[in-house]
DNA sequence: TCCCTTTGCGCAAACGTTTGTTATATTATC
DNA sequence: GATAATATAACAAACGTTTGCGCAAAGGGA
C-alpha cells in the first residue's frame, strides 16, 4: 500500500480570482485585521464557507513569524506515579492550546539532553515552550533563556529568572506537617527521593517550615532523602520503625506505595503502631485496604494555567513571574 | 514580566553572502542534494558548524511542500490502565520521528469531535499522522482516507482500507485460551468492557477462537460483554460465582483488576476456587498479593512500527498493510 | 586544437501568505 | 460644485527556503 499523492488544494490566489478581488482583500477578510469593507467582507466569508478554503500555515508562519504551535517538553518517566501527573499536563496544555488555535508539539527528553529542545528553538517551529520538569541544576532553562523564546516552567526554578507556576507544594507540605503535628504526632520522618528535583526541595522545605513556625527542628535521625531504590527505601523503614517514628511523611506515591507494602509485610499497623502520609497523591493507592492521608494538586488547572500564561506571553503582555496553585489536604485513616 | 522580543537570526542568505557564494549553493551544500564541488560544500558546512546556521523550517515547509511533522491523535483516556499504554505509544512514536528528523504534534480528542484533527489536516501542518485507538464505527478513519493523507492506525480498522499495525490481540488471546482449555480447565467465562473498541472484538474473537480449533464453543452463559461500570462487573462476577465458572478471563486489567478485588471481598481463593486471568498485562496488578496470568504487548514496538511505516508511506515507499506484532503469554499463579 | 560531455555554481522563479503603500471611489464640508 | 477627508481595495514587496535552468569552466577523446 502507497501513500496517496498531494491533491491540489485551494490558495488564497484561487479564493480571490474566483472572486474576482485581491490576495490581500481576502486575506484582510479573514483576519479582520486592516481596513475591509462590511459586504466585501461578508461576500468573501459566505464563499469560503461554501466552497472551504484553509490557510496554509507554513505560509503563514513564514509571513508572520509566527507558527501557533507551542512546544511542550516532557520527561522520560515510566512509573505509574509519574505518569498521571504528566500526563494531565500534557492534557491540559493541549486543551488550552486547542482552544486558542495553537497546537502543541511534544519533545520527550531525558536528564541532559537538550539536542531535541535546540532543534525546535533554531528552526523556529514554536512561538513557545512548557517546560514540565525543574531541577536544581536545570540545563534546559538557561537554553531557553539564551534563546529569548517565551517560555514557562511547570515547577519552580533555583534563582527564579523564569516565569514558573507550580502547585504550592512548600505549603501543602508545611500544612499537612502543621496539622499532624497539632494533633500532637511527635517523630515524624521524612522519606524523599531524588532531591535534584525541585517538587521534592520545595516539599522538604515546607516539611522543615511546618518544625520552624513552633520554632523546633524535626530530629534529624527521621530524615532520609535521595532513596532512589526499593532496596534504600526498605532500609529506611526498617530503621524507622526501630527509632520509633510515629509517623512516616513520604514525598511521593512511589515511596509511599513501598512504605506501605513494607510495613503491611511486616505486620505494623496503621494508623495504630505509625502512621502514613504522602505528599502527593497519584491515584496509585486507591486499591490500597486503607486510604492514606495526601496532599491532593489540581494538576489540570496547573497545565492551564501554564499554557494561559504562555499564551499571554506570547502575545506580549505582562505575566506574573510566579503563579503558585491551591492545594487541598486530604486527611484519611493512616493519620488517624 | 514579558517575553522576550524577537532576535535577528541568520537566514541562508547572510551564510551565502557571508561567503560569497550564491544561495543555491548553500541549500545544496546542506541538503546534498543537486551538483555540488566537494570543496565548496566543505567550506560551507565548516562555515556552518562554526558559525551556527539554522534553516526556518516555515519556509522549508512553504519551497518543500513538507512539514517534518507527524500528527499523533491520543484519545482522552483517564484510568490507570489505559495511560500506559497511550504513553508508552507516545514515547515510541516519538522515539522513532525524533531520530528522523520529524517532530511530534499531538492532538487529544475525545470520542465524536474530528474539528482538531480537520484543522490539522487543513492547514497542512503534518506530513501523516499516526492514529491510537480504533472502533468499530470509527469516524477518523473515513476523514483521514478521505484526505488523502498518509495516516497509520494502532489498532484494526474494520472493513480495512487503511494501514494498520496492531499487537496480535486475537492471537493472543486464543493462545491463553487454549493454553487453559489444554490444562484442563473448562468453564472459561469471558469479562469484556466497551465492544465499540476493535481491540476488545479482536480478543473476544480469539477466546471463540480457541473454542473453535476444538470444535466447541464456549458456554453462552458465562460471556459478559459491554461491562461499562464497576456495578455491571460486580453483578456479573457474582453470576458467574453461582454459574460454577472455573476461570474467569479478563479483556483488560481494568476489568481484572475489579474482579480481583470482589472475590477478595468475598474470600474466594485464586487459584483454588476460580482462575483469573487479564489479557492485557498492564502494570496496575503488580502489588497485588498473587501475581496474574496475562497477555503481554511491546507497546514500544507498537509505536515504533507505527512511527516507521508512517515515515516510509510518506517517503513514497510501499508498506504492508496490516502487521500485526508478537506477544507473549505469562502464566503465572492466579491460573496455577 | 577542437568539440562534446560533465561538473560546479549563480540566477530567478516559485511556494502561499501578510501588510505597508498607493490609487481610486465615496462621502462630507463649505 | 469644488475641495478636502475618508473609506475601500489593489499593488507589490517581503518572509526564507528550494530547485529548474542556463552558462562558464574543466575534463576527455580524437
Amino acid at each position: 500500500m502507497k501513500g496517496g499523492e498531494a491533491e491540489r488544494v485551494k490558495t488564497i490566489q484561487d479564493v480571490a480570482r474566483e472572486l474576482g478581488v485581491s490576495t490581500s482583500t481576502v486575506s484582510r477578510s479573514i483576519s479582520g485585521k486592516g481596513r475591509i469593507g462590511k459586504d466585501t467582507r461578508e461576500r468573501v466569508m459566505r464563499y469560503i464557507n461554501e466552497n472551504g478554503y484553509y490557510p496554509n500555515a507554513a505560509a503563514q508562519s513564514l509571513a508572520q513569524s509566527k507558527t501557533n504551535n507551542i512546544g511542550l517538553i516532557l520527561p522520560e518517566v515510566d512509573t505509574l506515579v509519574d505518569m498521571p501527573f504528566f500526563h494531565s499536563c500534557m492534557y491540559a496544555v493541549e486543551e488550552m492550546a486547542q482552544a486558542n488555535d495553537y497546537d502543541i508539539l511534544v519533545v520527550i527528553t531525558s536528564g541532559k539532553d537538550t539536542r531535541p529542545l535546540e532543534r525546535l528553538i533554531n528552526n523556529r517551529k514554536v512561538d513557545g515552550m512548557v517546560l514540565t520538569r525543574t531541577y536544581e541544576d536545570d540545563c534546559f532553562v538557561p537554553l531557553l533563556k539564551e534563546s529569548r523564546i517565551p517560555f514557562v516552567t511547570i515547577g519552580q526554578v533555583k534563582g527564579g529568572e523564569a516565569v514558573q507556576v507550580d502547585s504550592d507544594n512548600t505549603g501543602a507540605c508545611m500544612e499537612l506537617t502543621s496539622v499532624l503535628l497539632s494533633k500532637k504526632v511527635g517523630r515524624i520522618a521524612y522519606l524523599g527521593g531524588n532531591m535534584e528535583q525541585m517538587v521534592n526541595q520545595c516539599r522538604y522545605e515546607g516539611y522543615l517550615g511546618a518544625y520552624g513556625q513552633l520554632g523546633k527542628k524535626p530530629d534529624g535521625k527521621l530524615v532520609y532523602r535521595n532513596l532512589n531504590s526499593k532496596t534504600m527505601i526498605e532500609k529506611a523503614v526498617e530503621e524507622l520503625l526501630e527509632k520509633k517514628a510515629e509517623c512516616m511523611l513520604c514525598q511521593d506515591d512511589f515511596i509511599c506505595d513501598e512504605v506501605l507494602h513494607l510495613l503491611a509485610e511486616k505486620g505494623v499497623n496503621i494508623p495504630e503502631d505509625v502512621k502514613v502520609a504522602s505528599c502527593h497523591y497519584s491515584r496509585i493507592l486507591d486499591n490500597y485496604p486503607i486510604t492514606v492521608t495526601s496532599l491532593k494538586f489540581d494538576i489540570m488547572q496547573l497545565g492551564r494555567t501554564a499554557c494561559k500564561i504562555l499564551l499571554d506571553m506570547i502575545d506580549g503582555k505582562e505575566v506574573p513571574e510566579k503563579t503558585l496553585l491551591d492545594y487541598e489536604v486530604i486527611l484519611k485513616e493512616s493519620t488517624k
